[in-house]
DNA sequence: TATGAATGAGATTTCATTCAT
DNA sequence: CATGAATGAAATCTCATTCAT
């Protein structure tokens, strides 16, 4: 550490400015550069290339994200849903969870979320919609064959794709995590009396 | 119609297929013009430059979106909430019409609606969020009165939001009209118990 | 006459405006027409191309500059210097004719002498000046011959460079006829006594 | 000094030529960068845009002669003309001060003067222009007062038009400085005279 | 460790001009 | 008499990337 680490966080500091600013696309390596006072040689050198500074600052995010819902998923997977009966704030520790992990990097979680187009974390929103469809969708399907009825598949694509844009949607209206956690709780029960509801006909 | 007539479409046609595949940013004119076997002067002829050939395919669905909206909302602005009871189905009009809007131009709503950034578009979704919440805002202001209750600003504001991108999901994942129609219904029925239960607490 | 004419005076007026405030090579020919409200290929058709267009404008201010000059000249010739006093306001005649031709046409005289770069008439004031230098510079050889002195011909080049540029000043400066030609007085007066005092020496 | 440096003078040699034989605005930054071997991209490098390629040719010519100036005026300020009396060769300092400001660059003065039309110093002569007439002018106001007369505001401008013209002709016309300051002092005496004879009345 | 120099491909836009009709 | 359509060449500039040092 000392004057190396400093043109490395320097340059950190002005992509994630610039990166949020204008999205990984339309953010110009030169411009940031610049901001760092560093030549973009540098940017070579320390992060390989345009997409590598953007990894470096989003990276632990995005494996700290994933690694919170497959672990979600991993316990959900072995729960009982005929004998399942909703009952206010029982998810209450999910959504808690979802918060802490998108709120430990606000700004990264961001970055990834919304400045991702054009790099390679560009499909990530529709990955985790994927993946919430796939896990919400087979208990959905449990849930439907316990009731005797069946599965709504567009319900279930939407409810996933509401599911995920409620928290992106957390992340890009309410910076205060405390207040976030406030906020979601309405939207989750919503979205779980949609699940009850809807997904199933 | 004839030989001049041609390269108008032919701009258009393959301008459609490019915006589709890469939005409004990114795709470029050379490509667009290389396509149709036309020199980019032509663009500049016919249409100015390349926000006036973007404009050309999606201005008309502008139009017609914006109108069908205001239209809906002079007429709701009338409706008195202090008697309200909702009845599964008593907004299917108002769906139905949103899709019929929708669906008019398929090809020209979805490049609107999803890609349209870096044009003079590219604030759509976030103003027709903004206008329902205004209206929608106003309803349940009212129907809070009414109720002795008081309204959730942020469960406003992301059920504005929810309604848009129920219409946007819908463009993005069901392309036949009918089968949108059943789609939309389920979806609508949940937001509008989310207006009931949550925008108000 | 009748809507053919319209055609032919609104382009020139509009081209008159457009090289007045661009000079001929920055004006911009679909600029013209469109203001015009014409096609460029009624340029093709009416003046051949943007030179004949410019032509069009100045051709007679040139020919009528052009022909004052060589009349003026032509009778210069015979004029005897070994006897030559100058008295004030011996040469006012001069003035005025010269006031006379540039003024006849004001718009066309400025397009010619200030707007002309880029067109074939780029050289016109160079040509002038030339042309009084061959013709003064010949007085001033028979002049100094009559006093016994020799022609300094960098002064000789300078004065008739100063003649042709007071004139450009003037239409530069001064819109009014009358005033024109009482402020050009006193400048020829000065740069006669130059002749005489410092192109020979 | 080597490779790297052979590319900016290399740069700035065409760059030179071209500005020379076009001017600012009709050179072509292409015909540049073939002629010097190298990219387009290698100017924006290096000076930025066209202009800062401009500048990096006159700034030092245009610092070099308004300071001159400046310096000039500001000894000039303290004159006391109700006691003044013109004496040939009163002046040659300051003609001299002038060419020697001129011809310290010889080249870069001929770009600023006559090549600058559509750069940020495409107005410099007028403003040399304006700063003589702004300084003769009130040296004529006081020598009108002293003498009982009145200025003329039409020779005044003349006046100081043709003093700046009078150096511009001369960089226009005479590459060797020797000469230059030889051809300049009748011209200077000569104006003198007219400020003296003319600009009051 | 990082710079300084430069590339090469690409972007959008403007221009005077042509020509069949 | 003039249009409408289109060309083709050129303009300035931006970009991510490379690489010797």
């Amino acid at each position: 550490m000392g004057i190396e680490t400093d043109t490395k966080e320097r340059l950190l500091a002005c992509a994630k400015e610039e990166f949020l600013a204008n999205g990984f696309q339309k953010a110009s390596l030169r411009t940031i550069c610049a901001k760092a006072d560093v030549t973009t040689g540098a940017v070579y050198f320390l992060f390989h290339d345009k997409e590598g500074l953007f990894s470096a600052l989003v990276e632990p995010a995005y494996r700290g994200l994933m690694a919170a819902l497959a672990k979600h998923f991993a316990e959900d997977a072995e729960e009982d849903f005929t004998t399942y009966v909703h009952t206010p704030g029982d998810h209450d520790d999910f959504a808690e969870m979802l918060i802490n992990a998108l709120y430990a990097d606000y700004d990264a979680v961001t970055l990834l979320l919304t400045c991702a187009a054009g790099s390679k974390y560009e499909n990530i929103v529709d990955q985790i919609i994927a993946l919430l469809e796939q896990n919400f969708g087979a208990m959905a399907v449990r849930y439907a064959a316990s009731t005797g009825r069946e599965v709504n598949p567009f319900m279930t694509h939407w409810l996933s794709h509401m599911s995920v844009m409620a928290y992106v949607h957390l992340i890009t209206h309410e910076r205060d995590r405390e207040q976030a956690l406030r906020d979601i709780k309405p939207v989750m029960e919503h979205i779980i009396v949609g699940w009850l509801q809807y997904a199933v006909r």
